[in-house]
DNA sequence: CTGAAAGCGCTTACAG
DNA sequence: CTGAAAGCGCTTACAG
């Protein structure tokens, strides 16, 4: 059995109460000569509060609550690593726990939530891959539930959220293309449900159409975010009867999964046909050619919205309610940005 | 303010017990109308149970604990995503929580573990990267807590684990490139503080000495798992007097920056020099050339442990103890597997 | 079949 | 400066 305060108090001869005004070191003095006795009473036992005894009474968790979603065993996300590490640390830094959600099916997502949240299992959720009338959202509103969002909303919603602006990222890399003499663009964007999704084609529109290039519905896919979806997507658009000559995937995994497609038709990838990412995983760098991707800041989005959260639970005005970040274009090789250097 | 169990008791017009009784859906009867009059309040409010009171009242948590260690932003292990979905699948499963914390310095880790055990905040642990005279395992098994562990133990030490066999892994690997005409084999190892590090360097030397070739100490390092230390170590290699002609590296990152040292130098990775890893991470699909690597079945792994400390939380007799898995040789290119069949 | 009551391990106003 | 007491939201033996 767990030693308790009532077990310190004994040692110490003290009463249970006096325990716990030296634990919380609160507002109410306390004599030096009682404070030793129950530091040293507490050493003896090696006592550690009851941290569900603790929140229950404090009527507060400390805890975060971060759900993922899985498909296949394989995370949905492919930024989720430094996401995780920086939400993390930066809950350590303020004495929170995190705790962590999976969940294999969509049917049961609101149940997750609402066990969490009902159940005040935390504190407060961060929440990944918003969609169009998410319903994770119209749930936290209504419960007036502590949330931050990784992503923006919908034009008519409002909460706090940080995001990267995936219009300037794909414009950019389609400017990119076209100034390295690519003409037929295909895009390989996200899942249609995603809010993120949209924001993406429109900056592959805003540039085709700044340059005078025409958009051609056959050139764009919506897929979810695997390698095999994006060997699909590319595999279809190199079978039209104009076939792109470059493409911008959405995510890395999808770009790689475009550019063994193109490989596998015997195409060199930066020289007959130009690739672009999007998220700056670690194999971008790696795969041969190097990917050219937009790059998200993930760790600092993580730190920040993680400090966004917990100012809301503790009932501060949080200092950034509402952050829209650059991303940056990483140029490796895969376009061929090699080529025009020689 | 949530809505408790007296909420229902008085809207459903029972007492607060009969609610419970009817939540728990326990071995009590309940009569039909009684139960009709209780689900029927819950639905109203919206009901969920505080599970932190529940809990308290229940002493047990629910909630299993995984500590990760990060390094400047990283983790330090490149198998933790997969690890983390299977643990994470598994407890969803059995109706458990997970509760991550971030480890980002030694000094703290024991701090840690005593408020998460100590403070009853889980209710079992999963340890990984164990190390010679671990305070951890120490400190664990003397409180008396649930906990298995990623690794084998020391021989004087007796745990629940599921250990990948890593002698054989490096055996395997040493055996395939001499083979294939390698002969002077060196190896970068993990931190020397690791169990798992002796393991694996015992394969090495089993398989140089079962092909008669010399053991040559200032063929081995050991280092962190980053890619950085692995180009140091090869980089050191290959200053030699007399280099080595291939490596074999006790990660994937280790081997990615060890393949990068080579390509500085010139060397072509697979024809001039041998390269090897370990973990099967993405990247070593590919990179160029693509990485030949002993791969472990992490996903299942994750699994089998969480089911393995669930068991022993929950009292019962564990289904297995102490497992050791085979690992894989994925053969690839960047020991010129393919120069063979060529 | 159902209710009143004890108690999980704490925090914190209240009284001295 | 310190203690006795109420109560956080539940579960579950005990009594009817």
């Amino acid at each position: 059995m767990a030693v308790t305060r009532d077990d310190v108090a004994r040692l110490a001869g003290v009463s249970p109460a006096t325990v716990s005004y030296v634990i919380n070191n609160g507002p109410r003095p306390v004599s030096e000569e009682t404070r030793a006795k129950v530091l040293w009473a507490i050493e003896q036992l090696g006592y550690q509060p009851n941290v569900m005894a603790q929140n229950l009474r404090r009527q507060r968790t400390n805890t975060i609550g971060l759900v993922f979603t899985t498909i296949e065993r394989h995370l949905t996300h492919p930024y989720f690593v430094d996401l995780l590490t920086s939400v993390g640390e930066e809950c350590a830094r303020h004495g929170f726990d995190l705790l962590l959600s999976t969940c294999t099916d969509r049917a049961l997502e609101q149940s997750i939530y609402e066990r969490l949240v009902g159940g005040r299992r935390v504190a407060g959720v961060i929440l990944t891959g918003v969609r169009h009338n998410d319903a994770r959202i119209a749930y936290l509103s209504a419960e007036g539930f502590p949330f931050v969002v990784l992503g923006r909303p919908e034009p008519d919603e409002d909460f706090p959220y940080i995001d990267v602006d995936g219009a300037q990222g794909t414009d950019e890399a389609v400017q990119h293309l076209i100034d390295l003499g690519w003409r037929r663009i295909a895009f390989i964007g996200l899942s249609a449900e995603l809010i993120c999704a949209d924001d993406r084609l429109a900056g592959y529109r805003r540039a085709l159409e700044r340059n005078g290039l025409p958009y051609d519905p056959r050139l764009v896919a919506n897929m979810h975010t695997t390698e095999e979806a994006g060997h699909q997507a590319m595999a279809g658009f190199l079978a039209l009867d104009e076939p792109p000559d470059a493409v911008l995937a959405c995510s890395d995994e999808l770009a790689l999964g475009a550019m063994n497609a193109a490989q596998e038709q015997g195409l060199v990838v930066g020289r007959d046909v130009g690739v672009i990412g999007f998220d700056d995983i670690p194999s971008a760098a790696y795969c041969r050619p190097p990917l050219t991707t937009i790059r998200q800041p993930m760790y600092e989005i993580g730190t920040r919205l993680c400090r966004m959260l917990i100012q809301i639970i503790e009932g501060e005005e949080p200092e950034e309610r509402q952050v829209v970040l650059p991303p940056t274009l990483v140029v490796r090789e895969s376009c061929g940005a090699r080529r025009c250097s020689s």
